[in-house]
RNA sequence: GUGGGCGUAGCUCAGCUGGUAGAGCACUCGGUUGUGGUCCGAGAUGUCGCGGGUUCGAGCCCCGUCGUUCACCCCA
């Protein structure tokens, strides 16, 4: 094979990909519910974005990211996120100076340069949402509402949500200082000192039982947090459980975006391997600020398409037959396939799903065709069938049938599909 | 980026201590006149990931490379 796909990217092709389709579909039915409006954004941005709101020292920006200069001279990244670009198109083009708080989603392909493995790829997909403009611990809960409702909406059960408050600018760095102090008297290895250099926090999520170990009488930001950060953390977890929504309080999570304050989840699976994490998000005061905007907070998630989809996998819950055409129709002879054409066109234009077989193949082969198909129903439709007017509907899992006229065909297959 | 496993037909894999490839599934056609899912028969398909090397000879050995996978790391 001379040409294959770049390495580490996800690709969806039939008959997965129309498994891939539901669960975006499924992901973002629940944000339009809100009242979420879409933004299709590009997927490259001026790099200085990325490093300014996500943060040079983050390892996704670091080192992970596609960066190219293009004809202009200019220095170019592939999206390695969504929040950033969302904030950067909110605030060109003034939503933050409409109705607060303003709900944009967008969905689409991010592009990160990691090793990958199953769940990591360098192409991938996500949906995100952000709400811009307000700090009512109300649309905290509802954010992670939306998000747990979509994968509830895809039959996920083997998941949980993790929950915890990353407080302010002054407790994160009164926090920072005595966790410094705490790591300066540990005995680490020099790869792991680093990165307790670049960010600390990043130590409590290390995999490794004697960092663990290590790491379990550190201090904890949850313990840094003034009254304020306290009463909206608490108002969240009230929301949450009036909502009936389980969570866990970590308070060792970590996210590897800096721009994250405050309210901070994310959605674990846990029938994944190393790459769990299948959605996540926060607040981020100071972020719209920081890339140009007013002061204003706002809240968002990203959920994983890819995951999600190996998740769904996982657990069961793809109904391939869901996805199956209402009606196979099978033409003997030419003039029947003009008219096969003609009935497919109307019954597609009432919203059924219609497929026709091709090829002048035998009876025999295209039965064969429409059982693959998955096809519910079937209709053959030759010299006899146009005389008389009235074809037969089969059923194709119980091999029954029915005499329908040509005239009926929309109104008979609607009645028999509203059967199951 | 680091470490380990793997790479043979569309898919899942077999191929003994090196002698120039097979199975199952899937696919196409057929088992006489217009009905699928079972059964039976026939057929098509591989530069054995790629490039070097060792050898009379390599899918099997060595090196490199690309891809993939698991873990670390990172995170969706």
């Amino acid at each position: 094979m001379k040409y294959q796909a770049p390495k580490g990217v996800s690709e969806y092709f039939p008959p997965r990909s129309r498994a891939f389709e539901w669960v975006r579909e499924t992901l973002i039915a629940p944000i339009k519910q809100a009242g979420y409006q879409l933004l299709e954004l590009p997927v490259f941005e001026e790099t200085e974005l990325f490093t300014r709101g996500v943060g040079a020292s983050t390892d996704v920006v670091s080192k992970e990211m596609y960066t190219f200069e293009d004809r202009g001279g200019r220095s170019l990244t592939l999206r390695p996120e969504g929040t950033v670009g969302a904030l950067r198109s909110v605030i060109e083009h003034g939503l933050d100076r409409g109705s607060l708080p303003a709900k944009i989603w967008y969905s689409g392909p991010f592009f990160r340069a990691e090793r990958p493995q199953a769940g990591r790829y360098r192409q991938f997909y996500s949906v995100g949402i952000e709400a811009i403009g307000s700090d009512d611990p109300a649309l905290d809960a509802e954010v992670i509402a939306i998000a747990h409702a979509g994968f509830s909406a895809l039959g996920l059960k083997k998941f949980h949500l993790e929950l915890t408050s990353l407080g302010d600018v002054l407790e994160r760095a009164s926090h920072r200082v005595d966790l410094l102090n705490y790591i300066e008297g540990l005995d680490l290895d020099e790869a792991t000192t680093e990165r307790a250099h670049i960010n600390p926090l990043r130590l409590f999520d290390d995999k490794r039982p004697e960092v663990k170990a290590l790491m379990s009488k550190a201090p904890l930001l949850l313990d840094y947090l003034g009254d304020d950060s306290l009463q909206h953390f608490a108002a969240v977890q009230g929301y949450l459980q009036a909502l009936g929504i389980k969570f866990t309080i970590n308070p060792l999570m970590v996210r590897g975006l800096d721009y994250y304050t405050g309210t901070t989840f994310e959605f674990v699976h846990d029938l994944l391997g190393a790459q769990s994490g299948i959605g996540g998000g926060g607040r981020y005061d100071g972020l719209l600020e920081q890339i140009g905007g007013q002061d204003l907070s706002g809240i968002g998630f990203g959920l994983g398409i890819d995951r999600a989809l190996l998740a769904a996998e996982a657990e069961g819950v793809v109904d391939a037959a869901a996805f199956a055409p209402d009606l196979f129709l099978i033409p003997l002879g030419t003039a029947s396939k003009t008219k096969a054409l003609q009935i497919s066109h109307e019954l597609r234009r009432e919203n059924f799903t219609v497929e026709i077989a091709f090829g002048d193949r035998s009876l025999k082969a295209a039965m064969k065709a429409a059982d693959k198909s998955k096809a519910r129903y079937v209709v053959v439709l030759g010299d006899a069938e146009l005389s008389s007017g009235s074809v037969e509907l089969k059923e194709m899992h119980t091999g029954a049938s029915t005499s329908v006229t040509l005239t009926s065909l929309a109104m008979a297959l609607s009645t028999a599909l509203s059967h199951h």
